[in-house]
RNA sequence: GCGGACGUGGCGGAACGGUAGACGCAGCAGACUUAAAAUCUGCUUCCCCUUCGGGGAGUGCGGGUUCGAUUCCCGCCGUCCGCACCA
């Protein structure tokens, strides 16, 4: 007997699938679909363990799926647009695309190794001049629609690369690359208008019932909507107001100051003609971002001398600051502080001695004594010193104030958003071209459709800092589409989360001249299981739903608004990280274990074994996919990811797990290619009554199909598995000898392979083949299970004597309650714990568990 | 600070309010073997009495509801994640 040739048997099932083409698949209409998709990974070279942990679990939905008869889509493609295209170009001198579509080849047949059923001829690339075309035309008509425009906005510049840096690039302030301090500039970007969704894309949430809880809230916080109103209160003496922005509307009664953004226009003039002001400014912009944090408990303002009139009562006034802790970018820019009602301003009351004026009364206080101590009060109430307002509930007031602040026209009822709209410019070379020209005459003009797409040069240099597109001698200029004058192309590129925004459709009809035709999308859409890391449950999910509306407002034939139904989030794999004294990252195979105990380097270096962290090449803590596929093979190298932790936790990957699950593999081929007995011929209808010695295990068989069904549906692989192990154990304790064993036998490992097949597809094939069966496992059904054969005849009921468990019992199933409670009564155990007592009570809990209260 | 999740053996983890620790990893003992690997068998939460067997404690800590709580409720402690001067 020879242990399991994994190597042959995979490129053997491998090659057989892709010869069948049983994967591909074409929409059927009236037929039902399954849409599994896995976040498409950015082609960065080698695949490592901790990558393939979503696709195992995509590929195991997608096989489940199909076997339980659904037309079943399972497509894979590359995010190839991005910077380590970028950066490799300038490290080593190769051209983006090349490095692209190399690390590519390696990922496919890494992929393909691993055994994915996936329909390859709907494989993309996003820097395919046809995908990436698409997505040029929808950028025009976002443009026409009013969904794309252009504004300046502050970025951060690396005045060494002379790129604007994403906000993940600046570490501390400096360039990660350059290590230049980074500077704040004002650029003209392109920008999409996902505020003009917001309300949707905030309501929509709710209806996502298949997805995890706290990626909604996740959402639900960045989109941060918040009601309140916009207030005017007038300068005395200046004829212009500033408007503020407020949820607490209620207690504008309580103003004692407004205060300003360090960067609102007001400051800012204001600051013309005060340089001590101009001071103050300069150092709030100084403290930036990161320090920021650090300083966040010290509120600090500059009275800047002017009074406003408080909107409600002429003869009130409130002095104006510019205070630190207001934000330009939140709101108006501009705030009142009624110190009495909110815990910031009254900090800064107290620190600049302002006046605290209560003006919502908690229930059960006495008006005449009341009063605000260390802490605000920002709870509910009824609301006095107000006025007009006194007596009515915090909502009331708020109504109140809206519509005497629209009637007197210094102020209405708002909602304003935290969610700003998407900046996708990006000044790098290796992305989608923004299709539009700059004309001296005619500004800006979008490239006629029919010169789409407009493709990137090949001929390009990295040799020197900035935008190769921009630099380009001859590419970005070219005539006015409009005028014929001579003008030039934008050169920005797309940020790449615009053509993740969008894959989803392009699958359903990957090869449609059109970027997907409105009867695939019906028929394939929404995707029905997303599969993906936690770390895109806002940007790219988001974006995504933001798209599917804005393409729809634009005339895209879709009838949907959510392109993902159902959404997983998947755990981590992670590793023991490594590292000698000196702090450098070992890899997990350059580390050796002495006699000792003691770790060392291959150059006999202590070794520090570090805390588990998730698999990332910058701590060396990968495992390879290449080795292990090699040494185990894809589907033990499947199993153990499955196996080993629930899915959406953190998986730790250890040589010892992936060891065990080898063993597993070898068993279950042993079972199968020296069965302890001769089988029957494949087919054989199994006896229909089995001895009793042999009827617990068919049942077993059944229970097994019906909770690894139940357990696939719920997302829990790692029950599912220690299920199929159960039943592999238990088919090895077969009473042999029993009549009818040799069939039921057969029966168990055919519905082995079957259950097994998702997980393990080659092994579950090659054990299916050995067994007889005809065709391809693949294509065969999920087993169902007989209902009559999940409920035991006689069931073990538990027995305790005032709650705690003294014996058990047997007895048939459904036994009547006063047979159970009179055999339970009976037992030696029961009387002893009894203890003489007469029961009291006694609880019957049919089939479970009989308790006597003594 | 706000929001969310989590806390069970040496480890990963199972348990519709009903026999806590399924399944696996690691460990220990034994069988097979000249030997090793592989394989197989048994044991493995802790403590106590012990021959069989039995008893007690036990799911982060403290309370509560219940015949019965890992599960539900309240209050702590701890870990992780997200957001954070959001007006």
């Amino acid at each position: 007997m020879s242990r399991y040739n994994f190597a042959q048997t995979e490129a053997k099932w491998q090659r057989r699938w892709r010869e069948s083409g049983v994967f591909r698949v074409a929409a059927q209409r009236g037929r039902p679909k399954y849409y599994v998709l896995e976040m498409f990974p950015y082609p960065s070279g080698k695949l490592h363990v901790g990558h393939i942990r979503n696709y195992t679990m995509g590929d195991l939905v997608a096989r489940y799926r199909r076997a339980q008869g659904f037309n079943t889509l399972h497509p894979m493609g590359w995010d190839a647009f991005g910077l380590p295209a970028e950066n490799a170009a300038i490290a080593s001198g190769v051209h983006p695309a090349g490095w692209t579509l190399d690390n590519i080849r390696t990922m496919r047949e890494e992929l393909q190794r691993m055994g994915f059923a996936y329909d390859w001829s709907r494989e993309i690339a996003t820097s395919d001049p046809e995908y990436y075309r698409h997505e040029q035309k929808m950028f025009l008509e976002f443009l026409k629609a009013g969904l794309a425009y252009r504004k300046e906005s502050w970025v951060n510049w690396d005045p060494v690369e002379m790129t604007v840096l994403a906000n993940e690039q600046v570490i501390e302030g400096r360039g990660w690359r350059s290590g230049a301090l980074v500077e704040k500039r004002l650029l003209a970007q392109w920008f999409l208008r996902i505020t003009a969704f917001a309300d949707e894309l905030l309501e929509a949430l709710a209806g996502l019932d298949r997805w995890p809880e706290r990626v909604r809230v996740m959402q639900e916080n960045w989109i941060g909507r918040s009601q309140g109103a916009r207030v005017h209160f007038e300068l005395v003496g200046k004829g212009e107001s500033v408007e503020v922005f407020t949820t607490r509307h209620d207690t504008l009664f309580g103003a004692s100051f407004l205060a300003l953004s360090p960067n609102h226009p007001l400051s800012l003039r204001l600051a013309e003609k005060d340089p001590e002001l101009a001071a103050f400014i300069a150092e709030c912009n100084r403290l930036g971002t990161s320090e920021a944090v650090i300083e966040a408990a010290e509120k600090r303002g500059y009275r800047t001398g002017l009074e406003a009139r408080h909107p409600l009562d002429e003869r009130r006034r409130v002095p104006l600051y510019v205070a630190n802790f207001v934000l330009m970018e939140y709101g108006t820019g501009a705030v009142f502080g009624c110190p009495a009602h909110d815990e910031r301003d009254l900090e800064f009351a107290r620190k600049y001695g302002l006046p605290v004026i209560p003006v919502v009364l908690p229930a059960g206080e006495d008006p005449a004594r009341f009063a605000i101590g260390e802490t605000a009060f920002v709870g509910d109430g009824v609301l006095y010193n107000s006025e007009f307002l006194n007596g009515l509930s915090v909502e009331a007031a708020k109504q109140a104030v809206a519509e005497r602040l629209e009637a007197l026209g210094r102020g209405r009822a708002t909602t304003v958003y935290r969610l700003r709209d998407w900046g996708v410019s990006r000044q790098r070379y290796w992305g989608t071209p923004i299709p539009v020209i700059h004309c001296e005459t005619c500004g800006i003009v979008p490239v006629p459709e029919e010169d789409l797409p407009v493709t990137l040069p090949q001929d390009v240099r990295f040799d020197t800092a900035g935008n190769p597109l921009d630099r380009h001698p001859t590419w970005k200029h070219v005539p006015c589409p409009s005028c014929r004058k001579p003008a030039r192309r934008e050169t920005d590129t797309l940020d790449t989360f615009f053509e993740s925004s969008w894959y989803f459709l392009r699958f359903c009809s990957p090869r449609a001249a059109d970027a997907f035709t409105a009867e695939d999308a019906r028929y394939w859409m929404p995707v029905d299981q997303y599969i993906g890391g936690v770390e895109h449950a806002i940007l790219h999910l988001l974006y995504s739903r933001f798209f599917t509306r804005a393409l729809r407002h634009c005339g895209y034939d879709l009838d949907f608004d959510e392109p993902f139904a159902g959404l997983f989030t998947q755990g981590m794999v992670c590793h023991q990280t490594y590292q000698t004294s000196e702090g450098e990252w070992l890899f997990p195979e350059e580390v050796r274990s002495e006699e000792s105990g003691r770790l060392v380097d291959p150059r006999g270096r202590p070794v520090m074994a570090g805390r588990l962290e998730k698999m990332s090449k910058s701590k060396k803590n990968i495992v390879g996919l290449e080795r292990i596929v090699e040494t185990y093979g894809a589907d033990t190298a499947r199993l153990y990811l499955l196996s080993d932790s629930p899915p959406e936790r953190d998986l730790e990957w250890t040589e010892a797990g992936i060891e065990g699950t080898w063993r597993y593999v070898n068993r279950l081929w042993r079972m199968v290619s020296a069965p302890p007995l001769p089988l029957p011929p494949p087919g054989a209808a199994p006896p229909s009554a089995l001895g009793p010695q042999l009827e617990p295990f068919r049942r077993q068989i059944h229970k097994t199909i019906a909770a690894v069904t139940d357990d696939l549906d719920k997302f829990r692989f790692n029950r599912a598995v220690a299920r199929i192990r159960e039943l592999s154990n238990a088919l090895e304790e077969l009473p042999l000898e029993a009549p009818g064993a040799a069939s039921l036998l057969r029966f168990g490992l055919e519905t082995l392979c079957r259950l097994l097949s998702p997980m393990m597809p080659h092994l579950a094939e090659e054990m299916w083949e050995a067994l007889g069966g005809k065709g391809l496992l693949a294509a065969e059904p999920w087993p169902k299970a007989e209902p009559a054969l999940l409920r035991d005849e006689e069931v073990t009921i538990a027995v305790q004597v005032n709650g705690r468990l003294r014996a058990t019992l047997m007895m048939p199933r459904d036994a009547a309650r006063p047979e159970v409670e009179q055999a339970a009564l009976a037992l030696p155990q029961v009387a002893r714990w009894l203890d003489g007592r007469a029961p009291k009570k006694t609880v019957v809990v049919p089939n479970r568990i009989v308790n006597i209260v003594g």
